[in-house]
DNA sequence: ATGGCTCTCGCGGAGAGA
């Protein structure tokens, strides 16, 4: 069972190139954020035609995420439950025997910013509701963190340490998610590997290897001991045929 | 570099993203 993540950078400047990705790369289950479209006007007879079924939560201009999958799925939870007001960034589905939750996580714009007070609370919601929340022991949460779990997820190393994004405070938010019994399936499959799954549009730094590792797949340990592989698609960070690319790739696990 | 691209809305240029 092939499980992916991508943060698409709007469904409508993407649908081509994620279309050639799934046909591709065959997913059976992928988690889509920033769609950027109303959740009534999501193409699903473009993804159809594919195989595949979608299950959504979207928003006008901004945020937005989506479950794709080619089995049937049932949604369970469209929205983190008391953060309406921070956009359109969670949905939970029952697919393939799996609990599959995805969610776009806010951005925190600056440390001065009152959204990085808002992005923490966000994120302390978030374990709680995960914690609360009655689940399948074979449960996955991916999507786009906009948080460095670690220096060696950034391209500049420790020297980030205390900017966005690599601060102790976001960090200690991110760790409290995984004490509830959450395993980064990348990095359990790639202990040791540099590799980032987001690069500025700006400088040319996709091609000067200046990213972030901010999509993430954290699986529960009973769905973990099913891993058999992890990558991040950096093919799909690239222009093809004269289609712009989202900035963050795809990030894509194999399990049994 | 002091945000140098790309997206959305909507028709000019601003806001957001990470």
């Amino acid at each position: 069972m092939r499980i992916a993540t991508w943060n698409i950078n709007g469904l409508k400047a993407r649908i081509e190139l994620l279309k050639l990705w799934l046909t591709e790369r065959q997913p059976d289950v992928v988690g889509l954020q920033e769609l950027k479209t109303p959740t009534s006007e999501f193409p699903h007879e473009v993804f159809k035609a594919l195989g595949y079924y979608a299950l959504v939560h979207g928003q006008k201009s901004w945020n937005g995420v989506a479950i794709l999958s080619k089995q049937p799925a049932t949604l369970l939870q469209p929205g983190l439950p008391g953060e309406d007001d921070m956009g359109s960034r969670l949905i939970t589905a029952l697919v393939g025997g799996i609990e599959f939750t995805t969610v776009y996580c806010p951005n925190g714009k600056t440390l001065d910013h009152a959204d990085y007070g808002r992005k923490l609370k966000w994120f302390e919601n978030l374990r709680a509701h995960w914690q609360n929340t009655n689940r399948n022991e074979h449960a996955v949460l991916c999507g786009d963190f906009n948080i460095v779990p670690d220096p060696s997820d950034s391209w500049k190393g420790a020297d980030a340490d205390g900017e966005i994004f690599h601060t102790t405070a976001e960090r200690s938010r991110y760790q409290a998610l995984l004490d509830t019994g959450l395993i980064d399936l990348f990095r359990r499959f790639a202990p040791d590997e540099r590799a980032f799954s987001w690069w500025d549009y700006r400088g040319g730094a996709f091609h000067r290897r200046q990213g972030l590792r901010i999509d993430l797949i954290l699986g529960t340990a009973p769905l973990t001991s099913r891993l058999e592989s992890a990558q991040i698609d950096r093919e799909y960070r690239k222009k093809r045929d004269e289609l712009t690319a989202s900035d963050h790739a795809p990030v894509i696990v194999d399990i049994k």
